[in-house]
DNA sequence: GAATCGTGGTA
DNA sequence: TTACCAAGATT
């Protein structure tokens, strides 16, 4: 039985009684946490935060719930209208998916968002842990909620070590469901809280320890902080395809109308495109320099995804 | 299972 | 300046 002693012998109700304590006294402030949230802003929110801070999710979550306060308000809209007003928050593929997750709660769920997890799992871009995020926090149910944050408090506190593996395992799935509390609100709270430390406390690098609630319950600390057992493997970035597909994506939703594709391998500076308002991005691809082969395979990329289509006057976001 | 997919802040 | 990192999902 693998994974088991870890949490035997802890005092679980002290743990799931102490972190409950701090959230309530440190918790941000967050507006999908809000009294008045909704399934849909919660949603939103939980899409948005894939890979991407807070403090970056913060605005634009806010125009999206002004502009699109229902998933059927954002089921009207062509999908690039939520690619463009996703703007710079990168992996603009999130954007074009919780358009079809509208959809398809507007077709398929009676423009409600469902609170079941298999319902949500089916949804467009909500994996196993935005299912489970959404269960929990927008419907209340007693979900076993994993994302970066937990896996690393688990390590530390719960197995000792002082990063999680590089992938989620099987075993770290096991022992989140053990320590969640049973009764349905405390489980929420524990997955809000867990999360919470490990964002403002338990981070990846110079955890706060001092300020710890449940520092003297640490199994990493109690084993005199043990460093990593591996060197995370870096994003490379500079002169990648990624790269070349942000400036491109930059310079469309920048884009009035139509682009034509031979634009992007051209100097900005010889087309007077100042005016037409993509000046600025097209002038930043044009200085990353890139072979035209890579460009090329950027654009067929942007096109595969449905992120950009190309029409008789040139490329443009997804209609 | 590994690779791919944006962006900007921070040490 | 370079490299890590941030509420992952998909193929």
């Amino acid at each position: 039985m693998p994974g088991s002693a870890d949490a035997a012998d802890r005092d679980l109700p002290a743990l799931h009684s102490a972190l409950a304590g701090w959230f309530a006294s440190t918790a941000r402030p967050l507006p999908w946490r809000a009294a008045d949230r909704t399934p849909w802003g919660v949603l939103v929110s939980e899409v948005m935060l894939q890979q991407t801070p807070v403090v970056r999710v913060l605005p634009v979550w806010q125009e999206w719930l002004e502009r699109w306060p229902g998933p059927s308000d954002l089921a009207r809209e062509p999908a690039g209208e939520a690619v463009r007003a996703w703007g710079r928050l990168g992996y603009p593929r999130r954007a074009l998916r919780l358009h079809a997750a509208a959809v398809a709660i507007r077709d398929n769920h009676g423009g409600q968002v469902p609170g079941d997890y298999a319902a949500l799992l089916a949804l467009p871009g909500v994996g196993s842990y935005t299912a489970a995020a959404v269960a929990s926090f927008a419907f209340g149910r007693r979900e076993t909620v994993v994302d970066t944050n937990i896996r690393r408090v688990h390590a530390r506190l719960l197995s000792g070590t002082a990063l999680p593996s590089p992938a989620l395992t099987a075993a770290e799935m096991r022992l989140a469901a053990q320590v969640l509390p049973d009764d349905v609100s405390s489980s929420v709270r524990w997955n809000a809280s867990v999360m919470e430390l490990g964002a403002l406390v338990c981070t990846a690098r110079s955890p706060k320890c001092g300020q710890c609630p449940v520092r003297d319950s640490c199994a990493w600390l109690a084993a005199g902080e043990p460093p990593p057992t591996y060197t995370p493997k870096g994003q490379s970035w500079h002169g990648t395809d990624r790269q070349v597909r942000g400036a491109v994506m930059a310079v469309l939703r920048a884009a009035d109308e139509p682009v034509e594709p031979e634009l992007f391998g051209r100097a900005p500076a010889d087309l007077g495109f100042e005016a037409a308002g993509i000046g600025i991005p097209l002038a930043a691809l044009h200085r990353l320099n890139c072979a035209p082969e890579q460009l090329e395979r950027a654009l067929a990329g942007l096109l595969g995804d449905g992120l950009a289509e190309l029409h008789p006057g040139g490329l443009r976001l997804p209609s």
